[in-house]
RNA sequence: CCGGAUGUGGUGAAAUUGGUAGACACGUCAGACUUAGGAUCUGAUGCCGCAAGGUGUGGGGGUUCGAGUCCCUCCAUCCGGACCA
């Protein structure tokens, strides 16, 4: 009887299949156990060796703990909505969701001819619209939800409206972002819809708004950053710029602190958890405010300007701000004066009875007419050209205007010239519709006076340090600031930066920066501190400025030294003038009323001044963004939203699941929307033309396999309430930022709406490495069709050459193969060989289909099984680890099963197990057997636990034991590893029920304790000899048994030792 | 640049708490059985050395009776950095 695994494996998971083994129930007896792995998703290329390597270990884990006695839910799906299969879609014209149903069908294939004990009946699929509904309800959910601080909880909408209704913007009862205006309730219920829906947009967990992305005007799409490289694409070598996007975005940073504080209740590794944390990147500091001199302006043009540098909001335009202006088009206008000298006449001088300002300036826009308490702007349009920068400069202002409830009124030259009266009367009309409101008035009047800047240190302490100040170039100040002189220079910069990307900007080492000539002046020495803009400060952290210190900072010391700022030293010796020291720990020195305080006890005392002086105060600040939930893109999940008036309305939840329309295109829209905006159908409804990113269906297929059928709930509540958080979850490091943080929060939200009971989805967390490719090399003599072996190629000039790793065996060469390769282009190749093989080269690579390096999991099982394939990819190493795969070394695994095998079976005997009773070497032998493979399992070590059972089956092997009392339990100890062989030889042994319904055996500690042990005798730590002590010798008795011993004494050379150490069943030290 | 991980024989690795470094395998060498072996079995195998012995866990330094393991420092490789999933 020969271990025929290809029969027995097909014959098993036939039998599992049609018995329904695996079928799991949502009601048990059993404590539960949620074993899960990340879901795949299905690239055209199948599994190679490295994917199955966490389904695996799962599996393994799974099959334990259901011999455990729990009830297990192992199931598996797909994360099927992706950029691939639509660039597949784009490269070959095949629709991504027949591909993806194809690579699904293939990925089956691959999965099932591992055996793994999936409850199939489960499965998902994010692409499914039965599943996307939910996926767009659960979004509709954050749409209609807000997060209200001070209950730390998100709730539903209503509730924030509510408050609105009764108490407007109270910061007593609600925060106010910062793009919100306060306002009473009375003010709340005469805004326009349109007014209340931006100011509720501001509170929404998923919200809409504009985001930059990297726009290539050439392939007429929009691209990742990483393929943007130097600024151009990486097809092609196009020019990328950044663009302003409708975008959507989930508030994932309103659960900052909780996904941080969750980080304490769950068991993800230590790596795991700082990687996390250091991505929320939470740190306590200081915001200051620094005035800004006055920037005198040359004068001239435009010269109703103050003189004086004003407020971040409001301010009268000065001439260099009309300069920028005329840049974005305005010289485009005709007859500007004309139309709008003709309006003036008739509005000017509180002639429609309240005062009309002319050229205002708002938010960095010059408005040509404002009427501030009435929040009206009035614009008067030239016959210009519709270019592309005019159009995305005026919707852009009327964005931001909208923002702040401001409504525009717009008009055109030729109707104030024709007909002056109509539209006077039309101002008039809409100036009674209004309430008088002069919140806008006060912000102006507070900032009106001067400018300042505000910056986020984490190091208040270091005031006096500061040299200089850096604003990031895209900051609201840089334009405002840059004097005349500078301004040229300025402009420069910006757009050089405007073409790099963020990865770039933060990869690459050159230092650059321009002075905008403004000055900000010190809170207490009054120095003047020259104001500087550099793409090392990030516009989304912080303020998007800072105060730069060189003498602590490293990046403030290398751009002092580049441009040669003077450096204030405040930490006296710490600071050696060539390289930043960052200690907190240092005596303060050149620092006025802080002189002689370590640092770390000024940050305090200099907060308290600034919180006193009024111009600072303390914050918490997170690195982490809020997420961009938006793709332009078509495979996505679309949103279930209609825009109306510039109002994003949900739809009815009975109108779910919006199903995504089949398009022949996969082109994005004129102005890079995504390719659903080429649609007819889909636009005339309005709807919106973003789809949702890859993470959506990913962030909480977790929940949907406890309840996978349901057509009313995202899942039951009962079921949700049994399975409770995944146990055990599995999967890539690659995650740790994106998937893992996302799915935490939807979980948190869910919970916070009462919907699930849990808060955390993964109680524990197991990362597996990747496992590499091995690429193998010949090395071809240049210039010829001849080949030399890797120990030879020293003596020719050689290029060398990937070659399949499936040709070759270990390093050699299969020659024949070769020649066969590539449709015989090496057919007539030469082959200098060494010892008659050729010898490869070869090296650790990612693994890649372009690098001939991947091994397909069907061809290794077809060769050795299934069960050797398992055990062997756990025997490579620990699955946290990366390591590459090498095909040679699985001989060793399958010898080892049929080693197994054979302690039951033999080829002409057939069956040789005995009923006689086991010998104490025996019980031994699987006693400990049993006690190592639960530990080792338990702790997902499985490559010892391979180890393990190899040294069993060599001991009882060595013993010729064939007996049943330790055979049936090994069986079961093997069976979460190698489930095949186990089933058969199970059956074999006359049982007629699955193995996997036995109770996992325990070990008697009875049938492992020693009385002597073999203790190692080291003098001065160098191991000597080995002496045999009884277990309950004491101080004395060893010391006289080491003393004694004939190589301790030749050891000794006569002298005597000086101390003696005997640690109990460890080992034994003589000190000289 | 920032963040994370990993460096141990020719190769994958083991050493769970500071206590015999290299378990278990691959490979290699020698041998047995055999018509044959890409089956099976036995033995050897870190390096230097005939041996005694010396030496050895990326490099350097430290703590300790004792360091692969703890501390400092340097180096190398791999992964991630938000539209690849």
């Amino acid at each position: 009887m020969e271990y025929k695994f290809r029969e027995i494996e097909k014959k098993w998971q036939q039998y599992w299949t049609a018995t329904g083994v695996y079928k799991v129930s949502n009601n048990s007896n059993k404590p539960k156990y949620y074993v899960l792995d990340m879901f795949p998703y299905p690239s055209g290329a199948g599994l190679h060796v490295g994917h199955p390597l966490g389904y695996i270990a799962s599996d393994i884990y799974a099959r334990f703990k259901r011999l455990k006695g729990f009830n297990v839910l192992h199931p598996m799906g797909y994360d099927a909505f992706g950029l691939p299969a639509e660039q597949y879609a784009i490269d070959h014209g095949i629709h991504p969701a027949v591909s993806t149903e194809n690579n699904i069908r293939n990925f089956r294939k691959q999965l099932d001819n591992i055996g793994f004990c999936y409850d199939w009946s489960r499965e998902v699929r994010t692409c499914d619209p039965k599943y996307y509904k939910w996926t767009q309800w659960i979004f509709l959910q954050l749409f209609n939800s807000w997060y209200n601080r001070k209950q730390n909880r998100a709730e539903k909408i209503q509730n924030l409206v509510t408050i609105f209704e009764n108490y407007g913007c109270d910061e007593s009862i609600v925060h106010r972002p910062g793009n919100v205006p306060p306002f009473t309730a009375t003010e709340w219920k005469r805004f326009s819809e349109k007014q209340q829906q931006d100011i509720l947009m501001e509170y929404r967990l998923a919200y809409c708004g504009y985001g930059e992305v990297n726009w290539c005007e050439a392939l007429g799409t929009v691209l990742a950053n990483d393929e943007v490289v130097n600024g151009v694409s990486e097809r092609g070598g196009f020019p990328v710029v950044k663009k302003k996007l409708r975008q959507w975005y989930l508030r994932i940073t309103e659960y900052a602190d909780r996904l941080l504080e969750g980080l304490e209740k769950v068991e993800f590794s230590d790596a795991m958890k700082e990687m996390q944390s250091n991505w929320i990147g939470k740190s306590s500091g200081a915001e200051i405010e620094f005035r800004l001199t006055p920037n005198p302006s040359p004068g001239g043009e435009g010269s109703t300007a103050s003189q004086e540098m004003t407020g971040k909001f409001f301010k009268t335009a000065n001439t260099r701000f009309w300069q920028i202006l005329k840049q974005y088009g305005r010289e485009n206008r005709k007859n500007q004066t004309e139309a709008e000298n003709i309006l003036w006449g008739k509005i000017r001088n509180n002639q429609l009875g309240i005062k009309v300002r002319r050229q205002h300036s708002i938010g960095g826009y010059i408005v040509d007419f404002a009427i501030l308490e009435k929040r009206i702007v009035i614009e008067i349009d030239g016959a210009y050209h519709h270019t592309e920068e005019q159009k995305i400069f005026d919707e852009t202002r009327t964005e931001f205007l909208k923002e702040f409830g401001i409504e525009v009124l717009r008009f055109t030259n030729q109707e104030v010239i024709e007909n002056t009266a109509n539209v006077v009367k039309k101002i008039a009309e809409v100036l009674n519709s209004k309430q008088t409101d002069t919140s806008l008035l006060r912000e102006e009047k507070r900032q009106g006076d001067e400018a300042k800047l505000t910056v986020y240190t984490t190091r208040p302490d270091t005031i006096f340090g500061v040299d200089f100040m850096v604003l990031a170039p895209e900051h609201e100040l840089v334009e405002e600031i840059t004097t005349g002189e500078h301004w040229q220079e300025v402009q420069d910069y910006l757009s050089y930066v405007k073409s790099r990307s963020e990865r770039e900007r933060m990869a690459e080492k050159k230092i650059t920066g321009v002075f905008t000539g403004a000055y900000a002046i010190h809170p207490f020495s009054g120095k003047k501190i020259p104001v500087w803009v550099s793409e090392y400060v990030l516009i989304g952290y912080g303020t998007g400025a800072i105060m730069a210190v060189p003498c602590g900072d490293e990046r403030d010391h290398r751009f002092a030294k580049h441009f040669n700022i003077p450096i204030t030293n405040i930490i006296g010796s710490e600071y050696n003038g060539e390289e930043a020291n960052p200690t907190r720990d240092a005596i303060l020195h050149n620092s006025d009323f802080l002189n002689g305080m370590v640092m770390k006890d000024a940050i305090e005392v200099v907060i308290g001044k600034l919180e006193k002086m009024g111009i600072g105060k303390r914050k918490v600040n997170y690195k982490m963004r809020d997420a961009a939930f938006s793709r332009q893109r078509y495979w996505g999940e679309p949103f279930p939203i209609v825009w109306k008036n510039g109002i994003a309305i949900p739809l009815d939840e009975k109108e779910l699941p919006l199903q995504l329309p089949h398009v022949e295109s996969y082109k994005p829209g004129r102005e890079g929307e995504g390719p659903l905006a080429n649609i007819p159908e889909w636009t005339e409804r309005n709807l919106e033309t973003n789809t949702m990113p890859g993470y959506a269906g990913s962030s909480w297929y977790f929940l949907r396999y406890m309840d996978p059928h349901n057509e009313e709930e995202f899942c039951n509540r009962k079921a949700s309430d049994y399975w409770g958080q995944v146990d055990l979850y599995i999967g890539g490091t690659e995650h740790a930022v994106g998937h893992l943080l996302y799915s935490r929060m939807w979980t948190k939200f869910l919970y916070d709406m009462n919907w699930i009971g849990h808060d955390e989805p993964y109680k524990r967390l197991v990362n597996q490495g990747m496992i590499q490719g091995s690429s193998r090399f010949v090395y071809r003599v240049t210039g010829k069709n001849k080949f030399v072996s890797f120990g030879l190629k020293e003596n020719y000039q050689t290029t060398p050459i990937r070659v399949d790793v499936n040709i070759v065996d270990g390093v050699e060469l299969n020659i024949e193969a070769f020649k066969k390769w590539r449709s015989g282009e090496y057919a007539n190749a030469e082959f200098i060989l060494e010892d008659g093989k050729y010898i490869c080269g070869l090296e650790t690579e990612k693994m890649s289909k372009s690098k001939f390096n991947t091994v397909n999991p069907d061809d290794i099982v077809e060769k050795y099984g299934a069960d050797t394939f398992r055990m062997y990819e756990m025997f490579l190493g620990p699955v946290e680890l990366s390591k590459p795969w090498d095909t040679k070394g699985i001989e060793g695994v399958y010898r080892f099963l049929k080693k197994f095998w054979r302690l039951f079976a033999q080829e002409q005997k057939g069956l040789i197990v005995t009923n006689e009773p086991a010998t104490k070497d025996e019980l031994k032998t699987l006693h400990k057997t049993i006690k190592k493979i639960e530990e080792d399992t338990e702790r997902f070590s499985f490559n010892t636990a391979v180890s393990a059972f190899m040294i069993a089956t060599n001991e009882l092997t060595d013993l010729k034991c064939h007996k049943r009392s330790v055979l049936e339990p090994l069986l079961i100890l093997l069976t979460p590893y190698a489930p095949h062989i186990c089933e058969e030889l199970w059956h074999q042994l006359g049982h007629s029920t699955t193995i996997l319904d036995e109770v996992y055996p325990a070990w008697n500690e009875q049938y492992l304790v020693e009385s002597t042990k073999n203790y190692p005798v080291a003098i001065n730590g160098k191991t000597r000899t080995e002496l045999t002590i009884e277990l309950d010798a004491n101080q004395e008795q060893v010391e006289k048994l080491v003393l004694d011993n004939e190589i301790v004494q030749k050891w000794l050379e006569g002298k005597s030792p000086r101390k003696i150490i005997y640690v109990k069943n460890k080992m034994i030290n003589v000190v000289v």
